[in-house]
DNA sequence: ATATTCACTGTAAACGATTACATACATCAT
DNA sequence: ATGATGTATGTAATCGTTTACAGTGAATAT
């Protein structure tokens, strides 16, 4: 590595002091226009680069926030980083990220990111945070530097940007409830996730409204996963009464379940519906295409980001910092998109 | 932010200096039993965690490295993204990400990283990097913290990852072979994409084993992406003389093409088979089954994450570090999947 | 003419670690 | 007893910035 050129070797270059040139840098109004040209000059010919580490160190600000993946494999998540990382992209951050798939709370220490200033604030796409972990950020001051995205973990001192869970449930059942289906069957996401709640107020609230039952028997527990769609298949074929539609806690399930009930002769829309959750890309090139309510994934990721920025940066003093955005609940809409996999109930 | 333990502050809790600290830490066995314990003891009770940036400055080393994905969204990148951060948790690197999408050379700046030392080093998946990308790094010295995985440059500099591209290509090829097809289409990747190269020669090497002639007219220039299967689709319906099996460039072409190809009532294997490339984790619930070359994604990812930490740790000095690995190629091996995307030819 | 203000710029002290070098003490050979 | 050697620790310089504070002229006010 060619050893690089330091703020001493512009100040010398342009025959001004190293404050000078930081000040080019950091308020270029500070300086008269002559010197300030003199050192943006300097600047280039030297084609010199603050060092990130003596900045980070003396204006103890790390320059990058970390993003909590619970699966980078799952293209739902993999998208909303993709968005996110684009809007730091054009801001001083680094996107730091880590996958909390097969790294136990235990293992990972996710305070120390914080405490050993690697990073200044945290995007959580993962709900899943322990009690402990949550404690740790309140007592080392952190938790107003974190926003969680898609999941979340209820605390009133961190905002949560999410989709209208409550809605796209809703939405999915009536759309079927609409197409002529009564017996309709849900994959329900695991007892612990905060989503698989708010999945079930929103198809409860639909059934009450439109007068139906809704039978525990064709809740069907599940996770978000392809092969939890495949499971349930299973149990919906042994089954002696079965549901004319299925809604899923993701699309993945929906093409777990559609694939493996086509595999066993099931047609899917002609024998049973199937609607999804999260529209991903794939989902619109599925066989057949899948009735699915879309997630704006760009608007999750981009709304998650800025939010955070503006919890970093004293900003605007127009308005209370503090009071601003904590416990913001920012909510992003979502809307149903019919697709082939869903058709009325057989006669 | 709760104002951090210094090291100053276990070294007064410890009644030592604060090099006997950092040295408990760095090389605990310069200290003596007694103070190693007694320091460790002090560190576990103060809570101290050294401060990164410090440690960065007065170290020349980053503990980052960055990883460049061509497209965060699709699932076959962001698995290998997750394999290699799965390899850097478990070490004193951090992991950062850049999506190279919509992010021209121009307004990436890659060297940059390097420069104002936020990382010791760069896995690349992207192979479109540019001739003046790779002479600044190489201007500057740091071409041999780099590896490529998955795509890559020509560069005898630096190290590549990949999988058995054009056995990829020839087993697909034998595959539908041995099926009974003769009339074998080809979605090809971009032009400039070295991965587009490697299928080609892999394609012709089983033409020409099988004594097979390659047609021009079935020879489909597409990307990698689930909209230009679509658009291959359509040329294919337009054929005169269609082909009864298509090698796609990837498991999304497939998807599309599938998909579109179904949508217009033409069937998938019956009418015709259809192979992938990749091996996604979707690809086994398709429908039908994509019949796909795989690309063993974890060992990619961990095999470059692997060979980049070499290449930055003066490691052993058993061997010559710079010799050992420079310009090395690891392959990584590639097999064929048989599901139910492709089937004979009809009578 | 002197004081006050203002607009710039420079000096030097942090930031928090690592580590070359110096030191102190014990051990051992002569 | 002396010097050499080795082990364990401390002292202080250093990494490359930013920024509080001080200083310098020039402009303006009194």
């Amino acid at each position: 590595m060619q050893k690089a050129t330091r703020i001493q070797d512009v100040a010398r270059a342009a025959g001004v002091s190293t404050a000078t040139v930081s000040r080019a840098l950091s308020s270029p109004d500070l300086l008269s226009d002559a010197t300030r040209k003199l050192v943006l000059e300097a600047i280039r010919t030297t084609g010199y680069r603050a060092n990130k580490a003596a900045r980070t160190l003396r204006t103890q600000k790390a320059g990058a926030v970390l993003v909590l993946v619970p699966n980078l494999g799952n293209p739902f998540f993999s998208k909303i980083l993709a968005s996110l990382s684009d809007v730091f992209m054009g801001t001083d951050y680094s996107v730091l990220i880590a996958d909390t798939e097969e790294h136990p709370p235990s293992d990972r220490n996710l305070i120390d990111y914080f405490r050993d200033s690697r990073i200044d604030g945290m995007i959580s796409l993962d709900g899943a945070l322990t009690r402990q972990e949550m404690r740790d950020f309140h007592e080392h001051g952190v938790a107003d530097r974190i926003v969680f995205a898609c999941e979340w973990v209820s605390d009133p001192a961190v905002p949560s940007v999410r989709s209208d869970i409550i809605k796209g449930a809703r939405v999915a059942v009536r759309h079927l409830h609409g197409l002529g289906h009564r017996k309709i069957a849900h994959v329900v996401g695991p007892e612990d996730n905060v989503l698989s709640h708010a999945r079930r107020q929103g198809a409860l609230e639909a059934f009450s409204q439109l007068g139906l039952p809704m039978e525990s028997r064709w809740m069907i527990r599940g996770d978000f996963s392809l092969e939890c769609g495949r499971a349930a298949a299973r149990q919906i074929l042994a089954m002696d009464d079965r549901p004319t539609a299925v809604c899923c806690s993701s699309d993945q399930v929906a093409f777990g379940l559609v694939s493996t009930l086509t595999a066993e002769g099931v047609k899917v829309p002609d024998d049973i519906s199937v609607v999804g959750f999260d529209d991903i890309e794939l989902s619109e090139y599925y066989v057949p295409a899948l009735t699915t309510v879309r997630q704006n994934r760009a608007a999750l990721g981009e709304r998650a980001a800025t939010l955070l920025m503006e919890r970093l940066s004293p900003a605007s003093a127009d308005t209370d910092p503090k009071k601003t955005s904590a416990g913001a609940l920012v909510m992003v809409d979502v809307e149903l998109v019919a697709r082939a996999s869903t058709a009325p109930p057989r006669a």
